[in-house]
DNA sequence: CAGAAATGTCACATAATAGTGACATTTTTT
DNA sequence: AAAAAATGTCACTATTATGTGACATTTCTG
């Protein structure tokens, strides 16, 4: 058993509802090579998986978002890393932010996962503004339109990953280079 | 009659299926503001649905960029008019780029749509390479890279403009800003 | 306003998906 | 190798989604 089934279907669980977010769970568990009845074994029924999937977005997506934030006191180098943490995280990156962005997705602070995210974005914020004061990023443009970049910059790293795995460091080399210029002052 | 029924079906279509690809058909049926009874006036079913909303795309996605394209001989304002296009076609856009870089999608130029993409990401192309020659866009990135970020601007665009549709001039003009700058030699 | 066209309402049939129990088979552990 | 744990197979029920007919209501059109 070189990994647990049951993260095994989560992995595949994000992948799938990523892409699809109303696929069928047979296309979850043919993604996850087990059969529909065992992934009913670990998921009584399909809001259990996907409210699993959130948590575990949450906790992974978060705890290598604070690793980010902690590890420099540069904003830049935190910025950097802040990418390459959510390029790492992949297809779980890209839906925990589509979560969050969600219509339906009613946003509060009492909400024990929202207040990470709040925690995460209010971080963020903190090293834009502290960038911009610096002049190294663009003050006429919005804390908003930024995150909104950096979450599409990592999705469309990640997309590029998928098509073509062979140089992924050139890759991310690509999008740091184009996120920071494109906010640059 | 402001919106003839059956547009505003593909209209509501489109942006249900950019965000959740196999969604039930009622959803699709409220956004339109229709009954599902009205909806399956129009389409047979759903596969004829999903086929309309497709050759809506291409045609509406295609008829944008190649005039983008026609609106000058300088690359730099073709360039800044094929976003500008991207951002138009909203989600109709974000859908078609999706579709053509599915795994399940075989593309081949026989294909009389696929011709037409192929057209289009030909011009691109041609359109990067003169800038990298120019010296206005880094040569070390690869036209896939630009390809794909373009596709992330546009798709970011969109996002934030469903969020916040105050300042979509603002938002476009940064959209571009840090494209252009993103690429920059 | 009268007729026509479009849409809505409701009931229903069919198909797809979800979820479970019982038992066989495989894999892991001791 | 035996016991235990995990997974698969298959059959079945329940729920949800799809698609359609019949008829009422609304909206457009001349």
């Amino acid at each position: 058993m070189l990994v647990k089934t049951k993260d095994r279907i989560i992995e595949a669980a994000i992948e799938v509802f990523n892409q699809d977010f109303s696929a069928p769970l047979q296309k979850v568990a043919d993604n996850a090579k087990v059969t529909r009845r065992t992934l009913h074994r670990y998921f009584k029924d399909r809001d259990e998986l996907v409210g699993t999937c959130e948590r575990e977005m949450e906790r992974s997506c978060k705890k290598a978002m604070i690793a980010a934030i902690k590890s420099s006191d540069d904003s830049l180098v935190q910025l950097e890393s802040m990418l390459n943490a959510g390029i790492d995280c992949g297809a779980k990156y890209s839906f925990f932010y589509k979560l969050h962005q969600r219509e339906g997705h009613k946003h509060s602070s009492n909400n024990k996962d929202c207040a990470d995210y709040d925690y995460i974005y209010g971080s963020f914020k903190k090293i834009i503004r502290d960038l911009q004061n610096k002049g190294v990023v663009d003050a006429k443009m919005t804390v908003e339109w930024i995150q909104n970049l950096h979450a599409g910059i990592i999705n469309s790293t990640v997309n590029a990953n998928e098509i073509n795995k062979s140089n992924a460091r050139d890759i991310r080399k690509f999008a740091w280079k184009s996120f920071i210029n494109g906010i640059s002052a």
